[in-house]
RNA sequence: GGAGAGGUGGCCGAGUGGUUAAAGGCAGCAGACUGUAAAUCUGCCCGCGCAAGCGUACGCUGGUUCGAAUCCAGCCCUCUCCA
């Protein structure tokens, strides 16, 4: 088995459809990648997880180094062993919690300082610390250590951000080289930075691909800036990275923002919607979002979505789905997770058949009218 | 029969003379959620009105007062303990 081979088995327009081959198992792409940031995927077992389609989910290096410890996974055998799930595995470098927790963090060249969220206790997060968790974990893809800033921030703020994930690109790179048996079954990839910025992009997608990555992310998007700039920056931000790798968008998204992502050559996706509005109450359907808590679904017998296969929706009706989420029952977040990780591999398998088939304009206006028409 | 406690907005429950259409919670109605500090968060929540505002409102009736959910009297009702 190969350590990583990723094939183009057919294109369309931009888009690509293919695999990616990995001793743990072949992920097909466009690939959307469920999040399970602390070993789980929240309200889901990992059977349940594969049922629905997914070659391969997320881990979180700052969320497992901090619990139960990066080390203690090591003991007992790495993460795959400890969650159940023996398909590939990409963790998260922590960089996104650079942002997301910025009010209990310092950066500094070396790395970024930590207040736990946990306990508030201290915790350093540098590039090779970074890549050290994820090797204890036992990750296949590792991402490099980066640090990303909102899109509203100076450019002088993007520009410095950007520079300096790109000094920690080269050290997450050297540290993975270091990694012995590790670095020859796993994968890294880099990840561009920029904010909105055209030259800033390309100057991040250069010195990236000057290091030399198995696989480039977009980073640093869907943070805020809205759907209309973040598909204006991928526009020209997805080729300035190499056609022969996979392109991962970070964090992305909204099921229109998986199609019109994939019509400009994203091949992988990771994001927590459809997990967390699983149990928010939102269930994602061709015909747009639906708020199952809303007082209308009370007596409907319907499933959550007609013609859905999932295990939910052949199941159980919208009511009876309304009646458990109203409640707060698990119950009702596991069936919503359920369908909402259905309907993303669904969708993702919809793309690559469109992208096989040389259909793919056709299918993302068809799917995008559709599911546009009851929301925004 | 005796002693005591109490009746506040759909429910629970603060509030003892004006800044009170009345804290807070729950329920209800709706919105948000994008490399997860999230089974979370936000808004609305007496009626009419876009709003300003108007009208009702703290068991009932009456009284004191410039002003009462808050003080007084009577009545109705509930709960606890003792017989």
């Amino acid at each position: 088995m190969p350590r990583f081979a990723f094939t183009i088995a057919a294109t369309d327009g931009a888009a690509r459809t293919g695999t990616i081959a990995m001793e743990r198992g072949e992920i097909r792409t466009p690939a959307f990648m469920p999040v399970g940031t602390a070993a789980t995927v929240k309200a889901m077992r990992p059977e349940e997880v594969r049922a629905s389609g997914a070659d391969i989910i997320l881990g979180n290096t700052y969320h497992l180094m901090l619990r139960p410890g990066a080390e203690r996974v090591a003991k007992l055998g790495g993460l795959h062993k400890f969650m159940g799930w023996d398909r590939p595995i990409l963790t998260d470098s922590g960089g996104y919690q650079v942002m997301s927790l910025s009010e209990l963090t310092k950066v500094s060249e070396e790395g970024v300082a930590f207040a736990s969220h946990l306990d508030g206790s201290r915790h350093m997060l540098s590039p090779e610390r970074s890549i050290e968790v994820q090797r204890l974990l036992g990750s296949d893809i590792l991402m490099q250590f980066d640090q990303l800033v909102p899109t509203t921030s100076s450019v002088e703020q993007q520009r410095e951000a950007m520079e300096r994930s790109i000094r920690w690109a080269r050290r997450s790179r050297d540290e993975f080289n270091r990694g012995g048996e590790h670095a020859e079954r796993a994968a890294i990839f880099g990840i561009q930075q920029g904010a909105l910025d055209e030259p800033l992009r390309r100057a991040s997608a250069e010195a990236l691909i000057e290091i030399g990555f198995d696989g480039y992310a977009v980073g640093g998007l869907a943070v805020g800036e809205g759907q209309e700039a973040m598909l204006g920056c991928l526009d020209f931000a997805v080729d300035m990275l190499p056609a022969d790798k996979p392109r991962y968008l970070m964090g992305v998204g909204k099921p229109d923002d998986l199609v019109e992502a994939v019509v400009r050559g994203i091949d992988m996706f990771d994001c927590v919607l459809p997990t967390r509005s699983g149990r928010t109450g939102q269930a994602f359907t061709a015909d747009g979002p639906l708020n199952l808590r809303n007082a209308r679904f009370a007596e409907d017998p319907e499933p959550i979505e007609a013609e859905c296969p999932c295990p939910a929706c052949t199941q159980f009706s919208r009511a009876y789905v309304h009646h458990l989420v109203k409640s707060g029952e698990i119950l009702g977040a596991m069936l919503m997770t359920q369908h909402n990780l259905w309907f993303y591999q669904r969708l993702m398998q919809a793309l690559r058949d469109a992208i096989a088939g040389q259909r793919l304009a056709a299918f993302a206006g068809e799917f995008l009218a559709g599911y546009r028409k009851t929301s925004s």
